[in-house]
RNA sequence: CGGGAUAUAGCGUAGUCCGGUUAUCGCGCCUGCUUUGGGAGCAGGAGGUCGCAAGUUCGAAUCUUGCUAUCCCGACCA
């Protein structure tokens, strides 16, 4: 077996990288800072959007679309906001180009610059809700559910394939309500249908609850999130969703008639998930062989792979494929039978493992004579000869299998890397020497939270919900506290 | 924007300190034969403005200066 991986302890982006180039999912491009999502990498999101689409389908929302330029003014609306995202955006100033008199190709027209400056949508708060505004004017028409996905920008220092692009692909809520109420709980069926998507169908274990005020979205009341682990014990945030109050309302003058012929402004909530999960998928899974994916994400949930001498054994062996290709099928099952002529056995078997097919099977004229196959699984390598006869159904529940093993393996694994520290000398060391999840006692003042981030590098991820009230004091201060929260260093 | 490093074939690299015929090796690619149950073997072949520009020199991938690009570590962030 050709390894040719760096190993996860030894350098983490490395490995990371690695397998993002090995299994075909994304390179960078000729512009700085942006993502190629190559054909394999964005059969994978497409399974993810399939199945995130569904669960926005089913919790009553649709799907529209808004623009991607926003005029400056729009951002400067929300004070909070505007901090917020004012250091990463691209600028459009000029709407044409003109031949260079001095022969150097085109050069920018200086007499059409644009009266109004556009910004590239860092997110879409401002003009959509300059768009509701113009939708609501009664309680009748509220609520509003509308999901767009889409593209934006935000102009990074250092960019990560997947993690952080200057580009990147997500989806984004955004709901409008007659009541405060309504609104807070739109927020959090939103963050339990993104907790349900990454523990479901990726895999993934995450933590819920709140992010502190130092972590919260630009522009909102509250921001719940949901927080993963890495493999390298530092935690990535997967998924958020904001309660964002009356802030937008206000900023763009969005009132509405309620039942007591009251004027109001309206409530909000935005949420979104980006192409970040495919890291967060890689870094969960991943092993020395390249990438794991879990069956219900897997573009290719089983890859066929043919062993033949001759030319007749190759037929033989492809009417029998045929065959069982048909029956898997009938069972919804996605499976690739590569007869590439070109590419041998053994190569293949490295490629598929490379790219994290979760189930393999092989078969040559050994197994059509005793009417088996052989299938492997691709998170434990065990190997087992299933018989023709009812390889539908063993290959139904081993892919229910390997699921459920791979999400147990990850929350083994976090169980065992989130750990408690009383005092800020075991706080430091456990950051440093195991990394993970670090539950600890926190004053509660951003301040506090800012000179632990400062000298420790790590962050509050969130208070998750239900958190166990006990006495305790701060790490840092030693100021008294009533819960402890969740440190980690992070992506 | 600070600190560090790198730039040689499609990819990965040796050579650079200490200048000297035709620029090293591996992968990949092309042709042929043999192979095919874990990244095949043999034989032959194609592929290079040594990042760009200027300078020093009889002679520069190698030394000097300037520029550009990329990567890593910070700051910023989904």
């Amino acid at each position: 077996m050709a390894k040719s991986f760096s190993t996860r302890d030894e350098n983490y982006s490395q490995w990371y990288n690695d397998i993002v180039k090995k299994a075909d999912l994304a390179e960078n491009s000729a512009v700085r800072g942006c993502m190629v999502i190559k054909p394999y990498g964005y059969a994978i999101w497409e399974k993810m959007q399939r199945a995130l689409d569904d669960m926005f389908k089913e919790t009553g929302h649709v799907n529209a679309y808004f623009p991607l330029f926003i005029p400056k003014s729009f951002l400067s609306r929300e004070a909070a906001h505007v901090d917020g995202f004012a250091k990463e955006c691209a600028v459009v100033t000029h709407y044409r180009l003109i031949n260079d008199p001095d022969g150097n190709g085109v050069v920018v027209d200086p007499m059409a610059k644009l009266e109004e400056e556009l910004i590239v949508r860092p997110t879409s708060e401002t003009i959509i809700w300059d768009t509701y505004k113009n939708w609501i004017q009664s309680y009748r028409d509220l609520p509003i559910l509308c999901n767009q996905w889409a593209n934006v920008v935000r102009w990074e220092m250092r960019t990560r394939l997947f993690l952080r692009t200057a580009e990147f692909l997500w989806q984004e809520g955004h709901t409008a309500h007659a009541t405060k109420e309504e609104a807070v709980e739109e927020t959090e069926k939103m963050l339990g249908v993104y907790a349900d998507f990454a523990e479901k169908f990726m895999a993934m274990p995450v933590l819920r609850g709140l992010k502190t005020l130092n972590e919260r979205f630009a522009g909102a009341e509250d921001t719940y999130c949901i927080e993963a682990l890495m493999q390298d014990g530092k935690a990535l945030q997967a998924g958020t969703s904001h309660f964002l109050g009356q802030n937008f309302a206000k900023a763009f003058d969005v009132k509405f008639l309620n039942k007591e012929n009251q004027l109001d402004y309206v409530w909000a909530t935005s949420w979104g998930v980006s192409t970040r999960l495919i890291g967060a998928l890689i870094m969960s899974h991943s092993d020395d062989n390249g990438l794991v994916l879990p069956p219900k994400l897997a573009p290719i949930q089983v890859v066929i792979i043919p062993v033949y001498k001759n030319d007749e054994q190759r037929i033989a062996i492809v009417e029998k494929v045929n065959e069982l290709m048909g029956k898997l099928k009938a069972k919804g099952i996605s499976v690739k039978f590569d007869d590439d002529d070109s590419k041998r056995s053994g190569w293949k078997f490295n490629e598929y493992e490379l790219k994290g097919v979760p189930v393999r099977i092989a078969i040559g004229p050994r197994d059509l004579e005793n009417n088996q196959v052989e299938v492997a699984r691709r998170d434990t390598f065990e190997k087992t000869t299933v018989s023709f006869d009812n390889l539908d159904t063993a290959i139904e529940q081993l892919l229910t299998d390997i699921q459920d093993n791979l999400y147990n393996r990850v929350l083994n694994f976090r169980e065992e890397n989130t750990r408690k520290a009383d005092t800020w000398e075991e706080f430091i060391s456990l950051l440093d020497e195991k990394g993970g999840f670090v539950l600890a006692h926190w004053d509660g003042t951003p301040e506090t939270e800012e000179l632990i981030k400062e000298k420790s590098k790590a962050t509050i991820r969130c208070v998750p919900f239900n958190n166990p009230q006990e006495e305790g004091k701060c790490i840092l201060t030693g100021h008294p506290s009533k819960e402890r929260v969740v440190f980690a260093r992070a992506y």
